[in-house]
DNA sequence: TGGCTTGCTTACTAACTAGTAAGTAAGTAT
DNA sequence: ATACTTACTTACTAGTTAGTAAGCAAGCCA
């Protein structure tokens, strides 16, 4: 149970991703950071120089987590639903977390706005994300778990694009609307 | 036709929507707008005094949109079906437009950060959407012409916040992505 | 002709932004 | 003991932000 302090590198990083989840990458500054971590801003450029580094920071940290996490064999001795199910709790638990954002829809409004390696690394996150569910579905579907129609990259894309969107949505009403959406979708892919 | 120049007050609004749906809310300012225009920023604070009056201008008016648009005998007479499909229509000229994202998806990820006028015109948008849509899926089903699970105001939801991440997916990576999940969205709705 | 309104410009404020440079105290290495 | 590194602070720049106030030219109205 490691319930040591972090340091303040990862501290930073941290609130730094609670900030982007929270309020997106354009209406957060160092000083918010630096605020909340009682410390000045010069502090915050020490352990990452620009706000480029620091974002592309967070979508990498993400990234690898994802990596470790596909391949940690307590989810991949799972069978396809219940590794649907693992991803699902994913999104509850943002949507409990005061975050109720993903990462891909925190980002996707501004991606404009976005310096490069940003965009290049969360497309990189959000296609390693795609792959993985078509797999998971196309698992599924061969073992006769999980119904859907079409190819398995498209309902992937489906099935993620609307999980994003339906956390958008809580944010906007409330937790309630998520669920409708949420319900809605896990029943349409388990048989009667 | 009318093609005669707006002024001013309309070509802002025009100007500040198109950049709202391209850069998000935080990321565009009245200079943005001002030099665009050729005109001074502090003409831009003349017609719409704070950015929160310009945001809910934008909303309102979108608001106002989709209310005449939803009473138009020209669509109230159509089938569920041509209804269904006039409102994917309009998702399909966000995408085709550069700004390739819709009202919803703009402001949902920054939504903490609005002024709560904005935030109010939001929900009731995003609301009355959502019930209209119900409707046209409950006719549609009740015809034989549209087939779904579950309750409409959830199919509904779980269609609106479908298109809304499609976008967001399309600005990320490209237009196939969109029509990867559009055409998945649209053939589970319609029966074989 | 005189006064009022509209639609701006010029000039400004106060706050905040990312980012830099120089200094410094504490810890580590030799 | 000395040199170097780490993790900061202080002090600053230059640019941008929303917003305000005063002025002004053109048009309309009595």
């Amino acid at each position: 149970m490691p319930t040591a302090v972090p340091d303040t590198r990862t501290r930073i990083l941290d609130l730094a991703e609670q900030l982007l989840l929270t309020r997106g990458f354009n209406a957060f500054s160092y000083q918010h950071i630096a605020r909340e971590l009682g410390v000045k801003p010069a502090a915050i450029h020490y352990h990452y120089p620009t706000k480029e580094d620091l974002g592309t920071a967070i979508i990498g940290r993400q990234r690898r987590r994802l990596g470790k996490w596909r391949g940690l064999p307590r989810l991949t001795e799972l069978s396809p639903v219940a590794q649907l199910d693992a991803l699902l709790e994913v999104y509850l638990t943002h949507l409990r977390q005061e975050q109720r954002v993903c990462l891909f829809g925190s980002l996707a409004a501004d991606f404009r706005t976005l310096p490069e390696p940003m965009q290049r690394e969360l497309r990189l996150f959000n296609r390693e994300l795609t792959a993985w569910l078509a797999e998971v579905l196309t698992a599924g579907r061969t073992a006769g778990a999980l119904v859907f129609r079409g190819e398995p990259v498209a309902k992937a894309a489906q099935v993620l694009t609307t999980l994003a969107g339906a956390l958008q949505v809580a944010r906007v009403h409330d937790e309630h609307q998520f669920y409708l959406i949420f319900d809605q979708l896990r029943s349409e892919l388990l048989p009667e």
